[in-house]
DNA sequence: ATCCAGGCCCGAT
DNA sequence: ATCGGGCATGGA
């Protein structure tokens, strides 16, 4: 019944929830080392929602074999290597050791892609809690109840066949202020498109290039080059995307570049794509989390 | 109170 | 092509 992942070393479930590409997740840290506490986590996918404890031996996913293997471990990415991965990356540039020593564990989720797009386009101009409240809310109003983990009531977010009748003043209503029309018209892009949101998890790769998926992205409005490439990368496993958002500007103005350059975002987004290639997703991650703790203790001073 | 948050659109150069 | 103002909302 239960599916047990004994390397903690290659999944760090705290990480990978924290780093900024999800927002649909429940977390409950325990400090103590009290055993009826232990940390648990709650994932979800679509219509499934499951609970995940740590155990000294690894993750326990509260969940059938069968369905660890179909979702969970697709959803994790466990079936790349990311040592391999990691070592590519520190080849190209081994100042960022550093940054992967201390988030070993973090994987790229593979994520809904439709669910992608609305919450990188809700995410503009957002703090991090609010995104996360605001997804939650949509969810709520207009998913679907899945099931209750530890007294949360999990919800699938809405498709866009649920939000098919929204109007502006609907999601307005919803908080999402000027972004609403930008959704009105995502949701309208993606009953339009559904080939190019996937049906179900098997057929997770669509049959498009990146740069025909990412010319279709752009055409709605309210997406930009930075909502295109995380929707790319966090939604379609486009491992090449490089997204460019505030903190990469900081941090790869003092690895790469100075402030005197003035690179565009579409300047550092090639550079990036260009040094990195087939790992330019998964070192922006790193890049991200170095940018954070790093240039937070550099701007202290 | 003012400022600004993992942007993007749009109109003016 | 590039620049800057405006845009909703809420937290610091």
């Amino acid at each position: 019944m239960y599916h047990l992942i004994i390397e903690k070393t290659d999944l760090d479930l705290k990480k990978t929830l924290m780093s900024g590409q999800v927002f649909r997740y429940e977390m409950d840290i325990n400090s103590t080392n009290d055993l009826e506490s232990r940390n648990y986590y709650i994932l979800i996918y679509r219509e499934y929602a499951v609970l995940v404890t740590e155990e000294e031996a690894g993750y326990l996913f509260h969940c059938s074999d069968t369905e660890f293997k179909r979702i969970w471990y697709h959803y994790l990415d466990l079936g790349r290597d990311y040592e391999t991965v990691n070592n590519r990356i520190v080849r190209i540039d081994p100042r960022l050791e550093i940054a992967i020593n201390n988030n070993r564990g973090i994987r790229i989720l593979r994520q809904d892609p439709f669910e992608m797009l609305i919450t990188f386009i809700i995410s503009q101009s957002k703090a991090i809690p609010q995104i996360r409240l605001l997804v939650n809310n949509i969810a709520k109003s207009y998913g679907t109840y899945t099931k209750t983990i530890r007294g949360e009531d999990i919800f699938s977010f809405p498709t866009a066949k649920q939000l098919e009748h929204l109007r502006e003043e609907d999601f307005r209503m919803l908080k999402f202020g000027y972004r609403a029309s930008y959704l009105v018209a995502a949701v309208k892009w993606a009953l339009e498109e559904p080939s190019l949101l996937m049906t179900s998890i098997d057929d997770y790769m669509v049959n498009i290039g990146d740069e025909q998926l990412k010319k279709n992205l752009l055409s709605i409005k309210g997406v930009g080059d930075k909502v295109a490439a995380c929707v790319m990368l966090f939604g379609y496993a486009r491992h090449k995307s490089f997204p460019i958002d505030v903190w990469m500007r900081r941090i790869m103005n003092v690895l790469y570049f100075h402030e005197e350059d003035k690179k565009t975002d579409k300047d550092m987004e090639a550079f990036g794509r260009c040094l990195f290639g087939e790992d330019a997703g998964i070192a922006q991650q790193y890049l991200f989390e170095y940018g954070r703790v790093e240039l937070k203790l550099m701007n202290k001073k």
